[in-house]
DNA sequence: CGGGACATTGACGTTACTCAAGAGAGGTGG
DNA sequence: CCACCTCTCTTGAGTAACGTCAATGTCCCG
């Protein structure tokens, strides 16, 4: 009787099945018995409210996270406190992957908005994945991924301009929200605009000025954190022969 | 009989307990009889002379490689023909882990001397790891590995100044080299200043620069492609914390 | 020994940073 | 509900850092 108290609320609503953006999260490819088994790796969802931390770099590692609603930023400190965003991340995308290689977080994670993360215990997971071979396939993609898109990240601080930056990661914005059921030309950003330079390794003054450049062309209307993007094409002439297609 | 002929020379080798570098490599973690399973991935080792590509972006993903002998640099290239090198690769060290994601190989590899490699068929790999965790751990870590590599290089490119990202480039050979038996303090680059300047997110001018700087402080003398590294701690205090005098 | 690739250095230009001032937005308490 | 305070955003002016262009030097490799 008493142990129902804590989950009862969550317990019902655990299940990856049920959640909205299963196809773009840990359940890829399985199939629905898998799933199921995966859903037994989740207790309890946690909810994470705006400008909390969800874990610090330095943390072991207990487990992996999946967003399931709201978004995050991912960054890593440097020791006289200049900041480096790694990533921002959004529902579906998993936290914490650079902590498998020491068990111990690589960066820090904070909510931008009250958000909520599904907890897969990592080394339940490995032992699961053993089991099932497209689990473990799928967790081999997800990290691959990240992998490519940190490079696509390399090749954006490395070879581009401050406005092709800026224009590529709303570009990237617009692309990843769009995959999951957003519009791609009208979205509100969750971030501050030092937030965005410390992702694309600009000072935040500069993105202000990058955005009164885009405006000047026309090419999208940013109105505080609200983004319309006016002509989506013009962005990515903007960056083409710097990246492939948009990002990542 | 004639199974022989191509493979007699290598087969006798072909093993990762002979290998000088196993305790960095995939095989990390395993047991005697765990690694004598790895070994029967490896069907034959394979030369590659400096200069000559191991596999180009777009490639599909056939096996990933451990590096044996030598050193690789692997780079994406935009649409413009810019540059963007993601990595230095020595002996020990896996290439194609980004190409697991979309089972095409996201960046091209080149050979900066002559070396060898060890090809590990992707798909008997995974099907092995199913069947040995540990070998499916060291996967795991290996791929986030390079997550926390790629972040480091993020923190680079998005917080350091030309001279500190030089002498954080020197201090990681440095260290890595030393990992594997050889000198810390002195050694060879095998790499242009244009290779450099292109990982770090510079010009070759800028590197030049950069050295003769490193020169003045007494820090490093380097002469053609020759390194020795005169005051390591120098060096160290240098990218300590990211800190600086007048900072960008 | 000659030629081409690579490296170095200087002069100058451009980009993004720093510093600064002010405007806007959002949350809190009176 | 408004006034206030703080945090965030915007824009300008001047500057530092890195890039560009160019000339020259050096090292291999054939």
């Amino acid at each position: 009787m008493s142990e129902i108290k804590l989950s009862a609320v969550h317990s019902l609503k655990t299940a990856c099945s049920n959640c909205s953006v299963m196809e773009l999260c840990l359940p890829l490819g399985l199939t629905g018995q898998e799933v199921a088994r995966l859903d037994t790796l989740i207790v309890q969802r946690v909810k994470v409210k705006k400008g909390a931390t969800l874990y610090r770099a330095g943390d072991p590692l207990r487990s992996l996270f999946a967003v399931r609603i709201g978004s995050f930023k991912t960054s890593v400190l440097s020791i006289d406190g200049r900041e480096q965003t790694t990533g921002f991340h959004m529902p579906g995308e998993m936290l914490g992957l650079d902590a498998i290689s020491n068990e111990l977080h690589a960066c820090s994670a904070f909510a931008l908005e009250d958000s909520e993360v599904c907890p897969v215990h990592f080394s339940q997971l490995e032992k699961l994945a053993q089991e099932l071979p497209s689990l473990q396939h799928s967790l081999n993609k997800i990290l691959s991924r990240e992998i490519v898109r940190d490079h696509d990240m390399l090749m954006m601080l490395g070879n581009m301009n401050s406005d092709e930056r800026l224009a590529a990661f709303l570009l990237n914005l617009s692309q990843r929200l769009s995959l999951r059921g957003y519009s791609s030309s009208n979205f509100v950003l969750k971030m501050r605009r030092e937030e965005i330079g410390s992702y694309l390794g600009l000072r935040l003054e500069t993105i202000c000025r990058g955005i009164a450049h885009l405006r000047d062309q026309g090419l999208v209307e940013v109105s505080g954190r609200d983004v319309r993007i006016h002509d989506m094409e013009g962005l990515k002439q903007l960056i083409a022969g710097c990246n492939r297609p948009p990002l990542r």
